[in-house]
DNA sequence: CAAAACGGAATGAACGTTCATTCCACTACT
DNA sequence: AGTAGTGGAATGAACGTTCATTCCGTTTTG
């Protein structure tokens, strides 16, 4: 009927599967690891046949590559709105772990699955490459602990631990939420924050 | 000719088999995960025939919960040792938190078990035990931080955050150096070790 | 004292299951 | 009618577990 939706219709077609791809594998891995997500579940969750999802993704490592990317993608906008590089390190350090925190409170199946991925073969690969310098170092985290520790206000410390004394206690009070162990409000994640950053001050 | 022997050598024999499996396991289990480490490369680094693990160890998730009891029974004599109940709580988290890092540094292989089993239904389930106390909590640790609670010179936080406040850093910095990525030296850990105690102090 | 018989420990080939991946008949569009 | 897209049965590799058999130290027998 309509000669224009030729190119438009298949492309979202093709999207529309893929993302109910990643949505269902996201799901299964952070709810019973990469054990418990076998393909076939995988394409039983997302509505579509085992053998589409290998038109999307060359194999399911790929598949998990792309999880962890789309996961970053979704991560990143959302902390970093109201960042402003104008703001204190303090400041900035608060907000950036505030935002963290809010933002695994509001997805667990996001932190599960980043839990998993870097708990696995596949995470020890990425953070190797990305602390060896081999990608990009421009990342907002190396940019502040980098500036942090130039003006002195961060302990004389390396960077790696660093970055462990703030996001080891955030990532663990995360996994405690979202397990049941604690429930956190407001008025604990600011001192939760606040605990991170007299951590890592001078 | 001795009459006694005859039910001591089978005695022997039988531990040292059941010593050379949990051996092995550990060492896959921590090298390569819990997928790495099938039954039957198990059975070759143990030096014995694939059925012979079912003589000692019901099924695989008997077998890695005796790993992990084994690997605290070599652990908290480790930490304990020079451990005084008299000393200030300062001196007590500091002395139990070096050991701690010095006990991984020493023994990555257990620390990368350890890693695998906490990040596993097994190891939730366990703490989950732990933390509802359905087991005993008169756990040093346990101990120790309801002291600091009480006598007011930690944080006015739940105690599962201090525990993540306190343990998150160590065990991202143990990581780090297991992995490779930072070389820690005395110095070093002291430092971190401090830094942990200033994240939970009031 | 030698030799035969015994019994539990050890073995590894074999089994059933589960997984990632492939393949091909079928659909739905143009 | 032709073609790109799809689903799910088929495939083979890998897994945990089992079990008929072997092995070997001890005991019993002659």
């Amino acid at each position: 009927m309509n000669v224009h939706s030729t190119t438009q219709v298949p492309k979202m077609i093709k999207l529309d599967k893929r993302d109910e791809i990643l949505r269902a594998a996201r799901e299964l891995i952070a709810e019973h690891g990469f054990h418990g997500a076998p393909m076939a579940l995988i394409a039983d969750r997302a509505g579509v046949g085992a053998g589409t999802i290998y038109r999307y993704f060359e194999n399911k490592d790929v598949l998990i590559g792309q999880l962890h990317q789309n996961l970053e993608e979704r991560l990143y906008p959302h902390i970093l709105t109201g960042y402003a590089a104008d703001q204190t390190i303090r400041a900035r350090f608060l907000h950036l772990g505030t935002a963290l925190l809010h933002y695994f409170i509001a997805n667990p199946l996001d932190y599960r699955f980043l839990q998993q991925f870097y708990n696995s073969p596949y995470g020890v690969d990425h953070r190797r490459d990305k602390i060896l310098g081999v990608k990009d170092g421009n990342d907002v985290f190396c940019v502040l602990f980098a500036e942090g520790v130039t003006q002195q206000v961060l302990k004389d410390l390396p960077m790696v631990i660093l970055f462990g004394l703030y996001f080891g206690p955030l990532l663990a009070v995360a996994r405690d939420h979202i397990l049941g162990f604690i429930q956190l409000d407001e008025d604990l994640i600011t001192r939760t924050v606040a605990a991170c950053w007299e951590g890592i001050q001078k």
